[in-house]
DNA sequence: TCTGGGGTCCTCTAGCAC
DNA sequence: TCTGGTGCTAGAGGACCC
């Protein structure tokens, strides 16, 4: 019989570590406030907030300014408000962030092409595959930076270690800016005092099951057996920690991943109450996850409907079909189905819709039912139901007819939507000081782009580019009623006093973002080291 | 303080077939 | 015919990441 001190052993040597640094891990400092106060001369050196600009918003980044006053990611935006009142506070801008993460994604693979990008703003590349040898670590995070500073006028921060865990937790340790390279010898003296929550995969839960055990850092977690970790983490997690206490981690570099899922959710300023009303929201949110399922495949098996109430309390249902479908108005229904097995009796605080099971090949299934099955599409479900696949009914008993084909129409623009907040906001501005204060509005979400479109009360949010025919491009600062406020600056220009204008005789139109301004591009005399 | 949004992965449980 | 074990799949929920 094996004992346990055997199944770790096993574990221990089965992993195949390299033998030095050669996995480096990128991170763009405030990626998202960055970009901003790149893009908006005024707000280079102030505290910027990213985020939700609602009642409900949360902070998805905070500049370095706001973080000395102590605002965080995933904070209560109003919360970040009140610790920092004098930051600027915009919506995202993910198109513009697209581009600078493309930049930087290319400077990493001029590297080297073995490149996995983590989100927008991370990735890690394997020096192995450079096409020229391994490069010394220092050096390839020395040309990363520079190159990145070059192109984009942003800073990252790099880590490299022989794992991708040293080289996360490397590129952490000395932001912003910063250049760690952590080398086989030396991964004790930087991972054994680490508090435990730094080790990725410790979040609040497994924290605290930690903190039972009396864990608190890196070493504290090294000194518990296997059994311990898995009897109260669970197999995966528990093992996982093991071999990372340890430094052990041979997970590759990869290039190419699936998705494996799409989908929009939206949290309401207001609480929904009555079914009919939820109903009709589950619509507008359909309408987005179907916009998203549309560029990852286009097709799915299964819908999943995510139900928040009042309470915070989540419930999720899903409805499989027999094959993927592309139909918008089969998933439409499905959705629908899903919510109402939820059981929509609470105030409802959040609606999403997620797509799983994507794939691409749904038409060609569906060609070839149409060929195999000379009959009305519910008999091909049935048909398909008692194989194996499943149809879940909606709690009013089965399916009540066939499929509406003029429901579910696709909105016409086929726009990327940025999935803000359905909030109008408004932003006050106290000569060098923006002080934030915001009305929520429910039932108006800004659906799909809105670019090309001319601004206005309802269509305003703070940080959006505009387009004026003779003053140029800038940015919304806020706009009430038909009187807006705007700073007319980009990347290339000085820092801008805000204007007020009245749309009726300056109407303005929302742009797309300009894209990278590399520093270059910028005139000497208004670059950052000016 | 009061908790977004888009994802991935894991665990537990239940139903089903053998 | 009934029962229990096992393996597979799907659904639901939770934790985590950025």
């Amino acid at each position: 019989m094996e004992r346990p001190g055997d199944q770790a052993q096993r574990l221990v040597t089965a992993v195949r570590m390299r033998d030095a640094a050669t996995v480096l891990h990128l991170d763009a400092d405030a990626f998202f406030a960055a970009v901003e106060q790149r893009d908006k001369p005024s707000l280079r050196g102030k505290p910027v907030l990213v985020g939700g600009v609602g009642g409900r918003g949360v902070v998805s980044t905070a500049s370095y300014e706001a973080r000395r006053a102590g605002a965080r990611s995933a904070m209560p935006m109003a919360r970040a408000r009140r610790l920092t009142p004098a930051a600027a506070v915009l919506v995202p801008r993910f198109a513009a962030y697209a581009a600078y993460s493309q930049v930087i994604m290319g400077v990493l693979r001029e590297l080297t092409p073995a490149v996995e990008p983590l989100s927008i703003d991370e990735a890690f590349a394997d020096l192995t595959q450079a096409p020229g040898g391994t490069p010394e670590p220092e050096d390839a995070a020395a040309q990363v930076q520079a190159r990145v500073a070059e192109l984009t006028g942003l800073t990252v921060s790099v880590g490299v270690g022989r794992s991708k865990l040293v080289a996360k937790i490397a590129s952490d340790l000395r932001k912003p800016g910063g250049v760690v390279v952590v080398r086989p010898q030396d991964e004790d003296d930087v991972l054994l005092p680490l508090d435990v929550r730094t080790v990725p995969g410790v979040g609040p839960a497994t924290q605290g099951a930690l903190e039972r055990l009396g864990v608190r850092t890196v070493a504290d977690l090294r000194r518990q057996p296997l059994d311990t970790l898995t009897m109260t983490l669970g197999e995966a997690h528990g093992t996982g920690l093991y071999l990372m206490s340890r430094g052990l981690d041979d997970r590759p570099v990869v290039t190419t991943t699936e998705r494996k899922s799409a989908g929009a959710e939206r949290t309401f300023a207001v609480d929904l109450r009555g079914r009919d009303v939820v109903l009709s929201a589950v619509d507008d949110v359909v309408d987005e996850a179907l916009q998203r399922l549309e560029r990852h495949g286009g097709a799915a098996r299964t819908v999943v409907a995510k139900v928040r109430y009042a309470d915070f309390s989540t419930v999720t249902r899903s409805v499989t079909f027999p094959h993927p479908t592309a139909s918008d108005a089969d998933l439409r229904d499905a959705a629908r189905k899903a919510v109402l097995a939820a059981g929509v009796v609470e105030p409802v605080r959040l609606l999403g819709v997620a797509f799983h099971a994507l794939s691409p090949h749904a038409q060609l299934a569906l060609d070839l039912d149409a060929h195999l099955f000379d009959a009305p599409r519910r008999a091909v479900v049935g048909e398909h139901d008692h194989v194996g696949g499943r149809l879940a009914e909606g709690p009013d008993g089965p399916d009540d007819g066939p499929p509406d084909d003029t429901a579910g129409t696709r909105l016409p623009d086929g726009s990327t939507a940025q999935g803000l907040d359905d909030v109008v906001a408004e932003l006050v501005e106290d000569d060098a000081r923006l002080v934030g204060a915001e009305k929520a509005v429910v039932g108006r979400p800004l659906g799909g782009s809105q670019v090309g479109r001319p601004l206005d009360e309802s269509n305003a949010r703070p940080g959006l580019d505009v387009e004026h025919a003779t003053l140029g491009r800038g940015w919304v600062v806020h706009v009430r009623g038909r009187e807006a406020t705007v700073r007319f600056e980009t990347a290339l220009t000085p820092p801008a006093r805000s204007r007020v204008l009245d749309l009726d005789e300056d109407p303005l139109v929302l742009v797309d973002p300009v894209g990278v301004t590399p520093p270059s591009a910028v005139p000497p005399e208004l670059r950052d080291d000016a």
